[in-house]
DNA sequence: GATGGTCCCTGACAAATGTCATGCCCGGGT
DNA sequence: ACCCGGGCATGACATTTGTCAGGGACCATC
């Protein structure tokens, strides 16, 4: 019997997973949690084989919570199951520890294979998204880099986000210009569309 | 027994909500589709009593299959599905004849009782949203206003807007302008969150 | 301890964006 | 027939944004 943890901060889509995933005689959800933050409580208290984490959450996001997983518990498997394939997304989740990276396209009769697959320690990975991951490459950025445009992403003016990190409007203006040139886009908004596309942000 | 139309676009929540709605001995899933175009199809082939629209979805969304639906087929129900709760959707979808709307934060145990209200003939309603969406009230763009903002979304210059919508640079100019004090936004960046936040794009 | 590299910071200049006053056209009301 | 309001279009003007050249701090390498 493998035992799962559930994360997934939409609760329809979690519940139906779970209802998923128990049809198959062999898988057994034990926890079922809504936020990053309560992964590590719950694995802590049920001790599951395999703990199926959505990327996109409340709190901690899915590639951090597996990473604090990993780190306590390193015979815990994480998947990472979600909705979108930013490459980025699949690098930082395998050097948090991830064994699995599964996009929520693929057809609901691979799920339970995919676990089996961790549970018995191989690594699975979506093949077109590995070599999306491999063509996009790490993130150009620079810390500060990054900082502004995520700083930029609600649409804030140079004089917020300047004011907001303690820099002047100039620097605050630099930093996006060089974003903007590593990032191939003609403005700080087209920007952040690629570098979140990737996973950079 | 209630037979049901599932569509998603991702396979595996898809597959997930066929293996949920199943569990209950009177409910009945007889069509999957991953796309908005394949949903009248479906409807004509299988005869549902009530069909699942996800509102993100490649080609047709499922606001408009639910509009096309209703018009072909005025006897099936139509529970709308979404990710997002944009007050905008709900009046759409309302507008398209959809008799019921569930955001995916809703427990799966409520969905199959969604299903069963809606095929009985009432109205199925998340109450937060209703209130949120009287609270936004109706798009207060205009059609031009709206045409370029959605323009405006990826990041677009206003040469490159103006050349796709066949206007002047200062046209597009002044419909930003106006989009962005109507959204009480600071400049189109913010506009176009707040706009597309609400569902009027 | 020089050298070259990268990152961070800054101000001056050019280019894009946002605002405004103005005019045209259409449909509803007086 | 007349006026009025709303949506659309446009060019001139002020503001914001993006680019560039340059300087200082830190680190690895020679």
């Amino acid at each position: 019997m493998i035992r799962l943890l559930l994360a997934d901060d939409q609760a329809l889509v979690r519940g139906a997973l779970a209802a998923l995933l128990a049809l198959e005689p062999d898988l057994e959800v034990v926890a079922e949690v809504g936020s990053g933050d309560e992964v590590l409580d719950a694995v802590r208290e049920h001790r599951p084989d395999v703990a199926l984490l959505d990327v996109e959450m409340p709190g901690l996001d899915g590639i951090s919570a597996a990473a604090a997983v990993r780190q306590e518990f390193p015979d815990v498997r994480v998947l990472i199951v979600t909705t979108f394939g930013r490459p980025g997304f699949l690098r930082r989740a395998l050097q948090a520890g991830a064994s699995g990276f599964v996009v929520k396209d693929t057809p609901a009769a691979e799920l339970a294979d995919a676990v089996r697959r961790v549970h018995a320690g191989l690594r699975v990975v979506d093949p077109a998204l590995a070599t999306d991951s491999l063509v996009a490459g790490e993130s150009p950025l620079t810390a500060r880099e990054t900082e502004v445009l995520q700083a930029a992403r609600d649409g804030s003016s140079v004089a917020t986000i300047a004011g907001r990190l303690f820099l002047s409007e100039g620097t605050v203006r630099n930093h996006l210009s060089s974003a903007i040139g590593k990032t191939g886009a003609g403005n700080r908004a087209e920007a952040v569309r690629i570098a979140d596309g990737n996973g950079w942000l």
